[in-house]
RNA sequence: GGGCGGUUAGCUCAGCUGGUUAGAGCAUCUGAUUUACAUUCAGAAGGCCGAGGGUUCGAUCCCUUCACCGCCCACCA
């Protein structure tokens, strides 16, 4: 007798397993030509803070698969790792002191990176935790992180050989500036956001002409200060005129030329733009094609500098403002018109980024993007689903630049240094020193004084190279035993948002570097939102933690919740995670009946060598139901259908195995075959579900399937097409119509629960009655029916009984009460003329010499087929409406 | 401005190549339960499948127009 408690108590079980399973080192991966490989590459949390809700479910999808794959048999490696995340762990970090009231620069940079790492440690440690408590089956002695040495040699040399290659260049460009962080943020990382602002509408007097004006429309008046043209379309009559002119800058008297440019719009606003080349990317464009000067107005943490006159000392803002005003007061300003513009948001504090002028590092997309992007044209990456194919195809084709530099100090900096010399050879020593290591003197002039570039590098500079960095890359390289088994790696489990920042990266630096994809599947799963579809995240407040659905319900209800809901977006509230616990529990249960019933005649027995000839009909129908079941939750983890896969589990075992098959034989426990086939069955039914739901799956595998073996390392169960058997389902499907008819009899008919009514079965073949026959004891006892009698003529009058109809099988219980039968005759009546319809069409369609001739010889011939089955049907109705009479 | 997705029961969603009576979970209601599980069981009620048009013998499903919601991208100042 094995005790187990009636409620499943994931925690301490949580516990022991996840210690097991890293305690006896299960999902190490080596190299093994005896078997294929199956690599997934975590995409690495940063280490800002513990995980997220969404962190939960990228993470159990791929441990599903990870642990699917596993059991057939792959030599499965599932990289972990964390990533430093530059801007925003920096940026926690600043938040940190700024409670002790302290900033960075009270810190030099060695002592700050000091903090950062102290940071890291900590917070690395609690995700690295974190994810063994969630099961995940990580190879952790491969625990990567994108600042190890090893991957940050990978990150310099890459930015040296494609320094080498000419597609890394510094120059000033416009770039998003955050004046909070005071840093260059790339194009993406630059979030836009609809703000409700104003076009103001400033007039510009015309040199030496009285009362002549040129006005201009902008959403940023401030700006003016750093004007240096305006312009106008070539094509524009109101202002031909004036092109060539000198227009004088108010504020700042500054004369500028009236230019002509294409890129003007003569419909926006008043056709004539004011140009102002240090901050707005368009007027850089205009001031390079038309040689203006470039005339920076902001320091960079958004107060205007010396150029602002008047002006300076004030924040940006503060400036609109002040503007405005002195403009209004020159009657310079004509009008204000609301204006809803896209502004562009540092996605990590919100702060408005300033397109600013400055000096960065990019790097040269179009070379890069070419074999990334021919790579999903043509098939060889696939995306799941698949319309997101498009976006990425989209954003490739349409790629810019890469801004890569960042003025911050928490990341790979720059590998680059620049000779501060002797004075010896000042035209040398201009070129900066590229190099991966540390270069010892200037190659120029053998100077030692050389200064490393301030800069670091954007953390997605890092994340790129993940898919071959992490194996050592490049001391290891394509020869390399490791990186040839295990790259390009099998499948990416991503969020949508990350499919520029990184996947269209990793894609190009695969080809890049490796000469290869990264890997070949990339799963984009949604996005987990609170139950009004607002994005959880700490600062709305409305986060659910992980780790407390985890205590309270279980990590498999953590899991197992988180998938079935996962078609697209989550929307996620505590109570979701019920459905999970409650099935957990529900394994634990019908478990825990099982090991109470059954001695030891059903252990050590394999459901594949049963002899189903002696089985009874519910077991060879619950082994039937295993086996379909099987097939389409194989062919769903397959397509990364997770959530159709969990459902179909979650209705076999529920609703089949638990409510239908234990049920039915309770009270023939004695019988040895029912013990074999429920253990049997509970046995497939546990791998099967392990990799939705290892801790409960694994403590029960080693309560009834003693001295095995882990379960994490058993194989999947192979389907058995032998055992899957249509009659007994066809066969159960009637009884389990019966029994569910008599019910609703009952229920109708307020028949006490408790209480056995007679019942009459009317059949209208030998063999029907002989299978009533057969399995009259479990229709007995399941319907709670006494002196059942089994007559191929109707022996009551239907006025007399309550009639029930199943397939061809009439149940008549006679009660003191009338089901109208009229109503059943009507409903099946409607249905056979609708197949009477439906038969005519296809027969009309397959006389049609047009489309016997011309439609493809399978569909005629699946039409055909459609037809005779019909055929059928419609005969089969009007038998039964001919047995009602 | 461009693109994508959604609209199915009170709520959250399935419904994968068009075909019996459109499903599930939660919530509601009725009842059961000394017998693995109240985190249980049996049952009920609840749907012109967003609106219009089209294709078809037949449309939740395909085409088209529209409405509303959401997301992504975009240098009109």
């Amino acid at each position: 007798m094995i005790e187990l408690s009636p409620r499943f108590d994931f925690n301490e079980v949580d516990e022991k397993w996840s210690k097991f399973w890293v305690d006896n080192n299960l999902f190490h991966a080596r190299v093994n030509p005896d078997k294929n490989s199956y690599t997934v590459l975590i995409p690495p949390p940063n280490v800002t803070g513990i995980l997220h809700m969404g962190h939960a479910l990228n993470n159990t999808l791929q441990d599903i698969m990870i642990r699917y794959k596993r059991m057939r048999g792959f030599e499965t490696l599932w990289m972990p790792g964390t990533d430093h995340a530059g801007i925003a762990t920096q940026n926690v970090v600043e938040r940190q002191l700024a409670k002790e009231g302290k900033t960075r620069h009270d810190f030099s940079r060695e002592e700050f990176l000091e903090r950062l790492w102290a940071w890291k440690r900590e917070y690395g440690d609690t995700i690295i935790h974190q994810l063994k408590k969630l099961g995940a089956s990580c190879d952790w002695e491969r625990t990567r992180f994108t600042m190890d040495d090893g991957y940050s040699l990978a990150v310099r040399s890459v930015f040296v050989r494609l320094y080498e290659k000419g597609l890394i260049y510094q120059g000033e460009y416009i770039i998003n500036w955050c004046p909070r962080c005071q840093t260059a943020l790339s194009d993406e990382e630059a979030e836009h956001r609809d703000l409700q602002g104003n076009l103001y509408y400033l007039r510009y007097p015309v040199k030496n002409e009285e009362n002549a004006f040129i006005t201009v429309a902008t959403t940023r008046p401030e700006t003016m200060l750093g004007d240096t043209a305006v312009a106008v379309n070539p094509k524009d009559k109101r202002y031909k005129a004036y092109i060539g002119k000198t227009v004088v800058l108010p504020l700042v008297n500054r004369e500028i030329r009236v230019v002509a440019d294409e890129f003007v719009d003569a419909k926006f606003g008043t056709g004539a733009v004011k140009v102002t080349p240090a901050h707005d990317p368009n007027d850089f464009a205009m001031g390079r094609r038309h040689g203006l000067d470039f005339v920076n107005i902001m320091r960079p943490d958004g107060v205007l500098n010396e150029q602002a006159g008047d002006f300076e000392g004030m924040d940006r803002f503060e400036a609109r403002e002040a503007v405005i005003e002195e403009l209004s007061e020159l009657k310079l300003l004509e009008k204000i018109e609301p204006h809803t513009h896209a502004v562009g948001h540092c996605y990590r504090c919100h702060t408005v980024v300033e397109p600013y002028l400055s000096r960065q590092w990019f790097v040269r997309m179009g070379p890069l993007a070419k074999p990334a992007l021919e790579a999903v044209r043509k098939g060889k990456i696939k995306f799941y689903p698949s319309r997101w194919t498009k976006v990425y195809l989209n954003w490739m084709e349409n790629i810019r630049d890469w801004c890569i530099s960042r003025q911050i100090w928490w990341g790979h900096r720059v590998p680059v240094w620049y000779c501060a010399g002797d004075g010896q050879c000042k035209l040398a020593c201009k070129e900066p020193i590229v190099s991966p290591t540390v270069p010892e003197k200037c190659p120029h002039c053998g100077s030692t004084n050389l200064k490393q570039d301030e800069d670091v590098l954007d953390t997605w500079f890092s994340s790129w190279l993940w898919p071959f960095a992490t194996f050592g890359w490049p001391l290891e390289d394509k020869g390399s035993k490791e990186l040839a088994y295990f790259y390009p790696t099998s499948s990416l489990f991503t969020a949508p948002e990350i499919i520029f920042f990184w996947v269209a990266r990793m894609i190009m630096a695969g080809f890049e570097f490796m000469g290869d994809v990264p890997f070949s599947d990339v799963y984009i799963h949604g996005t987990v939102r609170d139950a009004k579809g607002r994005k959880m995240s700490k600062s709305l407040g409305n986060a659910i933690d992980p780790l407390e659905i985890i205590r309270e319900y279980g990590a498999d209800a953590l899991r197992f919740s988180l998938i079935i809901n996962s078609g697209q977006d989550l929307f996620i509230s505590k109570e979701k995670f019920e459905i999970g616990r409650n099935f957990a529990n529900k394994i634990w249960n019908a478990s825990r009946l099982i090991l109470m019933r059954v001695s030891s005649a059903g252990a050590g027995f394999d459901l594949e060598k049963i002899n189903t000839k002696a089985l009874d009909l519910p077991s060879r129908w619950i082994i039937s139901r295993f086996y379909a079941t099987l097939e389409k939750v194989t062919g769903a983890v397959e397509r990364y259908r997770f959530s159709e896969a969990e459902s179909l589990i979650y209705e076999f075992f529920w609703n089949n195995f638990c409510d239908w098959y234990l049920e039915v034989v309770k009270d023939r426990w004695t019988d040895e075959n029912v013990q074999r086939v429920a253990l049997g069955v509970l046995e497939k039914s546990l791998k099967m579900m392990h990799p939705f739901m290892p801790f409960v799956t694994e403590e029960l595998w080693n309560r009834t399937q003693e001295g095995k073996g882990s379960l994490c390392i058993q194989g999947w169960p192979a389907f058995s097409r032998k055992l899957v058997d249509k009659e007994a389902e066809r066969n159960m499907d009637v009884l389990l119509g019966l029994v569910s008819a008599v019910r609703t009899v009952r229920t109708q008919w307020n028949i006490n629960p408790g209480q056995t009514v007679p019942c009459q079965l009317i059949v209208r073949t030998k063999k029907a009655a002989a299978f009533l026959d057969e399995n009259l004891a479990m229709i007995k006892n399941a319907a709670r029916l006494e002196t059942v009698t089994i007559t191929e003529k109707a022996a009551v009058k239907a006025r007399d009984a309550a009639t029930v109809l199943v397939g061809e099988i009439k149940c008549v219980i006679p009660l003191s009460g009338i089901i109208d039968v009229d109503k059943e005759k009507k409903k099946i009546l409607a249905q056979a003329l609708e197949q009477e319809r439906a038969l005519e069409g296809l027969q009309k369609r397959l006389q049609n010499k047009e489309f016997v001739t011309k439609a493809p010889a399978e569909v005629v011939a699946k039409e055909k087929e459609r037809s005779v089955a019909l055929q059928a049907k419609v005969r089969e109705l009007k038998q039964v409406i001919a047995s009602l009479e």
